[in-house]
DNA sequence: ATTAAATTCGACGCAGTGTAGACTTTCCGG
DNA sequence: CCGGAAAGTCTACACTGCGTCGAATTTAAT
């Protein structure tokens, strides 16, 4: 490994660099939608932002740091959806709400968190990002459940663990149902959104 | 593609090839545990089964192809596993027979099940095999819920479209708890029997 | 205008895949 | 028990894609 990877905290200014590294990001995710990862080479990557193989490992040590690089755009950008989101304390409204905003993430982001969970594995950066995520919407789901009556606690049926479960049943319902499209992720959503709720035990 | 590939339909005599394809498979399943899928060579595999990478493309055609095909022996398995299963009218005790079942299965095949999960999006073959696959439970999760009471249907509230999330729920809840202990998946089970049981609602 | 940093390029080496064709072993009917 | 076909095996090769290197060129600041 060489004294390249200045990727990272170039000048405050804008510089060439920046706009290239966006172009860069921009033109992997579209790949990533029509060719997937596997299929999709660095030759490509390069080709699309209008720059050669060499010039882009300036910016990218690997064709996965470039992944990881947009991976980390999307997260961030869901962290900040999520804080802007309007807290309530009410739990009918709050995991309403928090179901609509889960809705429209999938919609605008769909193919990356797709991708990011399918790299969570091989790549361990990814992997990190991703969790990390998950353990946001965990801990929100949590207290929502506790705040509906649920005893709290670690133990396999409180609410720590049941908001674990029901996370991963969120992301990998609406894994499937964006690859289809925005009525499947709708239908989905209320499915979601009837269980948590009875979890809750806000309905019977 | 040449005339190869006779992997299929030998003599029902034992000959030294069937033994040779299920060392390749044998291996392929070690060395996925060892190495992850990426990492692992079709040279390594080739050299755990005692012969060279040609020999090994006599049998199969890819990488992916042998991963299919070990991916397609232990689906096999998990479906003669469910079909021995005792079915039983009563909702409570075929949920916990099912999830007993499913702990048992994930103990034994954890590795090959998360492999067919993370393969599923690069090789469709492996998709269509894992999707089957997952029918089944829904429509066995389908049918547990209806008989608790649960209006049937494929509406996003009723049986059909829960059972589905409800699987993808068991799926990823017991992926990632099958990647720690044995303890976790047990703790696991609980967590989504409860969820299932409420869901069901047969306890409030 | 000069100098250093930023950026780009083309060429190279390496690893891994899949293919080709020759060679050996095993199977079986006469 | 022998001869040819089928089954199995090997070495060598072509191709693709990744990551690296060093030289050339552009850009920015002094």
């Amino acid at each position: 490994m060489p004294s390249h990877h200045p990727a990272r905290s170039r000048r405050a200014t804008e510089r060439k660099g920046d706009l290239r590294e966006r172009a860069i990001l921009d033109t992997c995710e579209a790949l990533l939608t029509q060719k997937g990862y596997d299929a999709m080479t660095v030759g490509d990557i390069a080709q699309g932002a209008g720059i050669t193989r060499g010039a882009l490992y300036f910016y990218f040590g690997s064709k996965q740091e470039v992944v990881t690089a947009l991976v980390a755009r999307t997260v961030e950008h869901l962290w900040e959806r999520s804080r802007a989101t309007a807290q309530t304390d009410e739990p009918r409204q709050a995991i309403a709400a928090a179901m609509q905003r889960t809705v429209e993430l999938w919609d605008e982001h769909g193919l990356v968190m797709r991708t990011a969970i399918d790299l969570s594995l091989t790549v361990p950066e990814i992997g990190e990002l991703w969790s990390h995520t998950a353990d946001l919407f965990i801990t929100a789901i949590t207290v929502v459940l506790e705040r509906a009556g649920v005893e709290a606690g670690t133990e396999p049926e409180q609410a720590s663990a049941m908001a674990r479960a029901l996370c991963w049943m969120i992301e990998r319902t609406f894994y499937h149902a964006s690859q289809e499209s925005h009525e499947e992720l709708q239908k989905a959503s209320s499915t979601c959104e009837h269980i948590w709720l009875i979890s809750a035990g806000l309905i019977t």
